[in-house]
Formats: structure tokens, C-alpha cells, sequence
DNA sequence: CGCATAATACGACTATAGTCTTATGCGACC
DNA sequence: GGTCGCATAAGACTATAGTCGTATTATGCG
């Protein structure tokens, strides 16, 4: 049995995707899943074969809630969904690790392949895309792999930090002493190969997909 | 007589643009520019009616460079010149006081038009774009009118800032003191109605097109 | 079990960031 | 000639950032 897990904030999406699913490939189990949480809870409790992620949901933080679940469970193969057509992007998405990008546009004939494809182990990208985003971005991809290198305190400290919050704050906030957040930044620069907050900052903000003052669909 | 500026890094793309403009609109005058610097002090010496404005030129740092050049000379009335299709990024650009946008894909009757409808006072979008740009992002529309607001001094702080150099580093760049430099950036936060460094790298961030490290062309 | 390793936690210490005050020189503007 | 904004910068101070050493716990492994 093929266990498939669709996690989507929208839950009109969610049933749209599931519809066209339900239709093209009724062999399919569907799950759902409204929020990065409850997606790592099901990962954790249930056999899935693919997780069709989108990275707007909340607690996601957009890239940063693919490498974390593509760290915490390397053999559960992604397609993103998402409403973004920047081949910047998706280009970032794939170096990421996901093995398919599946536009919110696309047609549910198109979304039916795109799962087949990878359920058999291909990659998918949209037909009028896949010329401009072959190639990976090597940069990008050793970006990743030291985010997802991050221990999960590690990775709770970088996205308050991101969000510019003092030590004092992070500490209140994750109910730890200041110190040992100190000691998890220290930690994070030597991951990342960097020696100062403005810099882990600098990473951090590539890895999202908008400015959080303008999140707005 | 009227007089265009061309300002863009790519030889070849400074020859189609004139060869375009030449025949469309052969009452011109067409001068060149290849990086920020030379497009500042050849404003500063000549009387120019149009500004075509590439994001992507050495010393530019993307929209910072619009902004600049906007403060410096807001009689000039700039089109941005972009390979990008991100609308959310016309959206900036627009805010931030470009009066036109000019795809690196459009035709050169496109082109022509573009210029010549700038010239008589208009605002300019491509046809296909021109319905989801419309909007202009209030937010991001006062965040460039504070980074505006800053003199050049501070302008080139925060620049540094960005590229996650200390305050020491910062001032041995510009041959100044550390404590000139710590007064600038309680300037800069100050204007910006911040009170530390991080999320000013955060908002220079916002301003910028590409991450620093992925420029590739 | 005994050992190694990684993660978390925290205090003590040093370096840097950031504020406030004060002061000087410069050019623009009326 | 006075005023204003800007750039410069010193000194003194507080707050925050960042390093180092170390203790504790959990986890895996032979």
C-alpha cells in the first residue's frame, strides 16, 4: 500500500489535491496535514512514501522547514507544492533536496504525474520550467547540508535569531539560560563556518522565501 | 533635446538597448554607463531626461542602488532594466520610485514604447505584468523612503553592515573611527526606528535582489 | 555493563556593540 | 555672520555578544 502525506495549510488545497489524486491514482492512501508539526508527528508514527510539502505553513519558516525535514527523515521522499514560479527558487528547493516542484497552477493531470514519477523514483519539475533549473546550485546545496547539520536547539536558536532576538530573548523564549544559548550560537558558527550573528543572520535570510513583515497570502 | 542614460554592466546588452532606441526613436541622444559610479558623476555633469537603470551593476548592490540614485537625483526619472519576472520584486522596484519596468526580454517596439511613454509622464509595466504589479507595497515603500533618508556616509555603513564586517573593519575601510563608525550605525537605527544590528542586516537584506554569494552572471 | 560520543546546559571571562555627551571643522543657506 | 546639517571623533559607560572550560544526561556500540 502506497501512503501518501499532503501537507498544506490551506485546507481547500488540501482537499483540492486530494480530489485530483483520489481520481488519477485511487490506489493512494491520503494524509493530511495542516502544520510542520503535525507533519514530523505523522512522519514519525506512520509509513509515508511521499510528502507533498508546502513551504508556507505554519512554523515551516519556507526552506528552513524543508531541510529540516529532509534532515529528519532522509529516506521520506518531497515534492514541493508551491505557488512560486522564481527558478532561483525552485532551484534553491531542489539543491535542498526535494525530488519534485510542483507549481500551484499546474493542471491535476500534471500533479498526477509529478507523483507517479517520483513514487517510481524519477525527479519532476513543471515541463515549461525544467530547462531553466537542471542544473543545482552547489553553493546553495553546502548551504543546506550545514543547516541540516544543526542539532534541533541549534535549529530553534538560528530561526529566533533570524528573526532578531537578542540572546536574552531566545533564552526566555526556549526556557533556557542565556548561556547555553550563547553556547548553541558559538555551535552554529562553527557549523556554518562563520564567526559572528550578523553573518548567521545573512545565511538564515537566504533561506527564506519572503520577508517575514510581508507574509501575506 | 533629449538626452537618455544607459546604465547597465553588459556591453553587448548596452549595444541592443542603443540600437533598439537608435532606430525607434532616433531623436535621441544616448549615453552609457557601466557601473554605479560613472552613472552618479555622469549625472552630476549632464543634463539627463531618462535613466535606464540596471540592478545588477557593479557597485550597484540591486535595489540599494535605486534608492541611491533616487535620493541623489529625484528630478531623474529612472526605468529599471532586469532579466527578472519576480513580481513581488517589480512591486519593490516600482516603490521604490523606478517609473518604469523594463523586462530584458521585451521587444524593442516594447523598449521604445517604454521610453517614450516615461518621457510624456507615464508609469510603465509590461503588458502581461502590468495587472499584478498595480498595487504598490505601502511597508516596503517606507522602508525605502528611510533608507533614503540616510546621508552617505551612513548609506555606506549599513552597506558594510550588511556584509557582516564589525564595526573596527567598517571603520578601516572607510580610514574612519571605530566611534565615528558606532555613531553612524545609532543613526542609522534611529532612522530605521531599530535598535540592533541584526535587523538592520535584516532590512539591508530586504533590499537586496540576489544573496551576495549565488551573483552569477 | 563499560566506554565513547553527541547534545544540552551553565558560569566565568573577554570582546564587541551600542548610548550619551561633548566638541571640532566644514559647507550650505538666508 | 549666524544657523543648520553633516561628518568626524574622543571618553565613559552599560549591554550584549561571543569564547572557554566543564558538568550532566542520553544514546549507541562492542
Amino acid at each position: 500500500m502506497t501512503t501518501l502525506l499532503i501537507a498544506d495549510d490551506h485546507p481547500l488545497y488540501r482537499d483540492a489535491l486530494r480530489g485530483a489524486l483520489s481520481l488519477s491514482l485511487p490506489a493512494l492512501t491520503l494524509t493530511e496535514a495542516g502544520d510542520l508539526t503535525s507533519t514530523v508527528d505523522i512522519l514519525n508514527s506512520e509509513d509515508i512514501d511521499l510528502l507533498l510539502l508546502d513551504l508556507h505553513m505554519p512554523g515551516s519558516n519556507d526552506l528552513f522547514g524543508l531541510i529540516h525535514i529532509r534532515k529528519l527523515f532522509p529516506d521520506v521522499p518531497v515534492a514541493v507544492v508551491s505557488g512560486t514560479e522564481d527558478t532561483q527558487l525552485i532551484s534553491k528547493i531542489m539543491s535542498a533536496g526535494a525530488l519534485g516542484f510542483i507549481p500551484k497552477t499546474a493542471s491535476s493531470g500534471d500533479i498526477a504525474n509529478a507523483v507517479q514519477a517520483i513514487l517510481d523514483g524519477d525527479v519532476w519539475l513543471p515541463p515549461n520550467l525544467s530547462d531553466s533549473v537542471d542544473e543545482i546550485d552547489e553553493e546553495f546545496s553546502e548551504l543546506a547540508d550545514n543547516v541540516a547539520s544543526l542539532t534541533p536547539s541549534q535549529y530553534k536558536v538560528l530561526c529566533f535569531m533570524r528573526d532578531g532576538l537578542l540572546n536574552k530573548q531566545i533564552g526566555y523564549n526556549l526556557d533556557i539560560a542565556e548561556a547555553t544559548v550563547k553556547a548553541h550560537v558559538t555551535a552554529i558558527f562553527k557549523k556554518l563556518g562563520i564567526n559572528n550573528r550578523t553573518q548567521a543572520v545573512l545565511i538564515a535570510s537566504q533561506l527564506e522565501l519572503e520577508p517575514p513583515a510581508t507574509s501575506d497570502h
